[in-house]
RNA sequence: GCCCGGGUGGUGGAAUGGCAGACACGGCCGCCUUAAAAGCGGCUGCCGCAAGGCGUGCGGGUUCGAUCCCCGCCCCGGGCACCA
């Protein structure tokens, strides 16, 4: 032995280091993967097991949004729910309840396939390999999963089963009398009982295979459709609306986005607008995250009405159908304004312009169909962005035509104006400038009639009203309407009964939701299962059949484009394997030729229905067994929608996934597949870890951590850089990975400090340095358990001193309550408290170092497992008690009064916490005697157990 | 423009009508050490030598008492954006 050994020697041999969290970590991973600790029981199937300690116990299904394994890997960002949702679980499996928790992998996505065009790498090989890394990082953190019930929905055993969903509904109805879907078999058995009628009134059986079908695909709740979609020649795919930001670019690769009539697949979403809509009341989640699906869902209520228009030169009559939403303003409609794509604008626009026409109004031209196209023109050639920057400056041509208001009888022009769209509503409007800011605007800039129909407030000095007040020229007696007088809500019932009577219209709902686009020509995800025989009809896949596996391609490309060339055409990579989508096959009247679909599902449909999976993931004759279901996610009572008891992730998928999600679940529950009629009954957002990056004056980004601050500017080595704040990511050089924090502290101080750092739901910035701060306190507690030189216990059996034992019931009780509300930062803080004040204990009593070492366990449980078995137990406590509060020693025998004077603290008292008012009020004036000066008090108030404040 | 969420020490945050700043980082001082690191202990909102005063974005209000409730404004973050 030299001298040279010595300075390592001077580490305490039995101290908590780095090393020492390494060994235990990794040790006790091992054992809990070994012995299955965090298996979770079903009540029956090959996942029960009667002998588990929480076999019948009550449920808890805890749900992560499970991540896409990108290439990157994780940062330090990323596992913050994960690590939140595991300290819960953790917490409830030893309050007593069944908890399942697990992680899967949404694995088809743009990413690898990208790759995969750039390199000719296999998408699937990287994604494998990107989801073992995932989850060797996740291992390490300690994550206490079922790790029988992961899942990746690039798998044909998980993929099979999205696609019988997508069989499921397109194999149903949405029957809007009954408010739900259903098998598209009962609706076929209506139309040839004869109990529903054919569109065109035929008789069923009159109609040929291919009018029956087409009548049957128009009720489907997947069907194709030949619409105006998001066709993005960037991407060489077309976009979902939910993809499209609002200046009409790709959420994904900012590439324009163009409208294009192409046959695509569409899901039925809104016919679910209501349900999805109204259900929101009966979820536990965040209000903003709510108010965001109100918004894209958009349902208004109102009225259609018609407006019948002056007989075209083609000699028929048209009538112009309007939605609004105050058809109570309907005497003040004094123009229409149609979208310039309108279906009826080319036959109602006559040769020539009608007498008297303002020049204003012809946009300049010889007559009114040179005016329409070229409005049509210019309209079209202005890019969304354009639009939006022009949005205050209202255009629009007259059309040449009239139409009567049915209520005033008046002749009224007819205008095309792009602020009408086509896709909302009916594409048209009545204009009512007095009570419409865009109706007032437009009528300003054509000189067109207002008329008021609603009084205004008192000292309304602005231009469109479109408040409450008493209905004003709104009356019509010859008609039958008489509006004038009554408030907004009153005069809209009136005139609706009367359109309704007359026949000019009906009360009506509309939504700012549209159908889902669901196909994307792209190779990475779930192929159709579908085909179509030698008329073009789309035929569904026996489920027999399923999986339809992804076929090998040479090429992973879609053929994408110039991404401003808005008159390409979408290619798809699978349409190219013809020997794939040429198939033969026995559909039942012997073997005949199909093509195959060759459009993928978008990423969005692994998601839809994962959550169900988790519960029973090796089940091959059933997406999952209907009493798992109820089990974990049935409803808890009557009115109860069911779902996951707790679903942690980001705010950025408030509409996107759980919206759809929310839909495919009800399709599901209308079917009879679930007993649930929500998939997620509370949604928790967690927050983001952001993180500083630094630029120097090129502008290039320099390594944050090598960067020092001094005096409140920024460095790096001499030279001065400049602080950014916003993600994490490797072109940014600021990220910081969890296996550099498990290699510098271990993942239990880790996982310490993610949750210590700040309430879950909030953003913060990340901060090495502030690590060593959780380190400490494990180090701490471990020290007051293990004698850091010889590794002997330091816990005795002599009961703790009276305040010690006051202390801990306090805090005992004090983390009940936040853990059942997840608010494990202030949890840290009480069990730092109650380290702090064991540290200072020459030994440590027994009956504090174990509740200590069990509240401990959720965050920190490799270590807590250590001291438990330290602590003489030989298995988990992985189910052993959560700590509870003794009620009688929560009751403080005295306690001190601050006393203020005139809102300020003059002074305090000790009573004992049992003392009268009288007592307490008495001794506390003798205290602030001086304060007062001799004065008698003006007032006092004792608040009980609080605080005495007195009024001089 | 409209709708949400939020502004508290040098930093992350705590307290939701009752002693503002729990807990932690950083900083300062000390112990240990030949020294450094690690670890441990003390102090640390601002002004002031002190007594004391001031202090939760700004202005007002309610209250014995306001970070918290109400009204008006400013700033930051997010969502939506001609949706009839």
């Amino acid at each position: 032995m030299t001298e040279a050994a010595a300075p390592a020697s001077e580490i305490p041999p039995f101290r908590y280091t780095a090393a020492l969290a390494d060994e235990i970590e990794r040790r006790w991973q091992d054992t809990w993967e070994r012995e299955g600790t965090f298996h979770a029981p079903n009540p029956t199937g090959p996942l029960a097991d009667s002998e588990h300690p929480r076999a019948g116990a009550e449920k808890l299904y805890v749900l992560d949004m499970f991540p896409y394994p990108s290439g990157a890997g994780l940062h330090v960002g990323h596992p913050l729910g994960y690590i939140g949702t595991d300290c819960f679980a953790r917490y409830q499996r030893m309050a007593g309840r069944n908890v399942l928790h697990a992680m899967g992998f949404d694995a088809f996505g743009l990413p690898a396939e990208q790759y995969a065009v750039q390199t000719g790498t296999h998408p699937r090989t990287t994604t494998e390999a990107n989801i073992a890394r995932y989850k060797a990082q996740l291992r390490r953190l300690g994550l206490a999963h079922d790790e029988r019930r992961s899942v990746a929905t690039i798998d044909a055993d998980f993929y099979r089963w999205t696609q019988w969903v997508f069989l499921q509904i397109y194999n149903a109805w949405y029957d809007s009398e009954a408010k739900r879907a259903r098998p598209i078999a009962e609706l076929i058995a209506e139309f040839s009982g004869g109990s529903r009628r054919t569109p065109d009134g035929r008789p069923w059986g009159e109609l040929t295979d291919a009018e029956r079908r087409a009548v049957v695909d128009q009720h489907r709740l997947a069907y194709v459709s030949q619409a105006p979609v998001n066709w993005c020649p960037g991407l060489g795919t077309v976009l979902a609306n939910e993809e499209v930001t609002a200046d009409g670019r790709s959420e994904r690769g900012n590439f324009p986005v163009f409208k294009r009539n192409l046959k695509q697949w569409m899901m039925r979403i809104t016919a679910y607008g209501d349900r999805l809509l109204d259900d929101l009341e009966k979820l536990d989640w965040p209000e903003p995250i709510k108010l965001m699906q109100r918004n894209w869902i958009g349902r208004s209520i109102g009225a259609h009405i018609e407006f019948p228009t002056s007989v075209s030169d083609s000699g028929d009559e048209r009538r112009i159908s309007v939605f609004t939403t105050r058809p109570d303003t309907i005497f003040g409609a004094t123009y229409l304004v149609l979208a310039p794509e309108h279906d009826l604008v080319d036959a109602l626009v006559p040769t020539a312009w009608p007498a008297g026409v303002p020049q204003a109004w012809t946009g300049g031209q010889a007559n009114p169909r040179a005016a329409v196209a070229g409005y049509r023109k210019v309209a079209a050639a202005k890019t969304d962005l354009e639009r939006q920057a022009e949005s205050k400056e209202k255009t629009g041509v007259f059309i040449g035509a009239y139409a009567t208001n049915p209520v005033t009888g008046a002749q009224i022009p007819i205008f095309i104006a792009d602020y009408v769209l086509a896709g909302y509503g009916t594409g048209a409007i009545m204009a009512v400038p007095g009570q419409d800011e865009r109706d007032w605007a437009f009528a300003e800039v054509f000189d067109l009639p207002i008329v008021r129909t609603v009084q205004p407030a008192e000292g309304f000095a602005g231009t469109a009203y479109t408040g409450d007040g008493p209905a004003i020229n709104s009356a019509a007696p010859e008609r039958g309407l008489d509006l004038n007088g009554l408030g907004v809500a009153e005069a809209k019932a009136r005139t609706i009964a009367w359109l309704e009577a007359k026949g000019h219209g009906s009360g009506a709902v509309t939504y700012r939701l549209r159908d889902w686009l669901f196909s994307r020509q792209r190779y990475w995800g779930e192929p159709f299962p579908i085909v179509y025989d030698e008329t073009g009809a789309a035929i569904a896949l026996p489920e027999e059949l399923l999986p339809v596996e992804l076929p090998e391609v040479d090429d992973f490309s879609p053929r994408t484009f110039d991404p401003a060339d808005a008159e390409s055409n979408p290619e798809t990579p699978l349409s190219r394997r013809r020997d794939w989508v040429e198939v033969e096959l026995d559909l039942g009247d012997g073997p005949k030729r199909y093509t195959r679909e060759t459009n993928v599902m978008p990423q969005w449909a692994g998601s839809c229905w994962y959550e169900l999976r988790y519960l029973d993931p090796t089940n091959a004759d059933r997406f999952v067994d209907p009493e798992a279901e109820r089990y974990w996610m049935g409803p808890r009572g009557e009115g109860d929608c069911g779902g996951t008891d707790l679903y942690v992730g980001g705010a950025e998928h408030a509409v996107l996934h759980l919206l759809y999600a929310r839909f495919w679940h009800k399709v599901l529950y209308d079917l009879g597949h679930v007993s649930s009629f929500e998939p997620f009954r509370k949604l928790f957002n967690q927050g983001y870890i952001q993180a500083y990056a630094y630029t120097d004056a090129r502008g290039a980004y320099v390594p944050a951590e090598e960067v020092v601050e001094r005096s409140g500017a920024y460095y790096l080595g001499d030279v001065q850089v400049n602080r950014e704040y916003g993600k994490m990511g490797k072109s940014l050089r600021n990220v910081v990975t969890p296996d550099e924090m498990c290699a510098a502290y271990g993942a239990d101080t880790f996982r310490v400090y993610e949750m210590s750092m700040g309430p879950l739901e909030v953003s913060r910035p990340w901060e090495t340095r502030a690590v060593v701060g959780s380190f400490r306190f494990l180090q701490r507690v471990w020290r007051a358990i293990v004698d850091e030189r010889s590794g002997a216990s330091r816990v005795v059996d002599a009961p703790a001193d009276e305040a010690t034992r006051r202390l801990l019931h306090r805090i005992v009780d004090g983390v009940r309550g936040d853990m059942d509300a997840m608010r494990f930062n202030t949890t840290i803080a009480k069990l730092i408290e109650l380290t702090n004040a064991v540290t200072r204990l020459p030994q440590t009593p027994r009956e504090v170092a174990e509740p200590l070492v069990l509240m401990l366990a959720p965050f920190a449980p490799h270590v807590a497992e250590e001291l438990w078995r330290r602590l003489g137990h030989e298995t988990s406590l992985t189910y052993a008690d959560f700590p509870v509060a003794d009620p009688a020693l929560l009751v403080a025998e005295s306690v001190t009064y601050p006393v203020q004077v005139n809102g300020k603290v003059r002074g305090r008292i000790e009573v004992p916490a049992d003392a009268a008012e009288e007592t307490v009020r008495a001794a506390a004036l003798e205290a602030v005697a001086a304060a007062l000066g001799g004065k008698d008090p003006r007032k006092v108030i004792v608040v009980s157990g609080r605080m005495v404040s007195v009024v001089a």
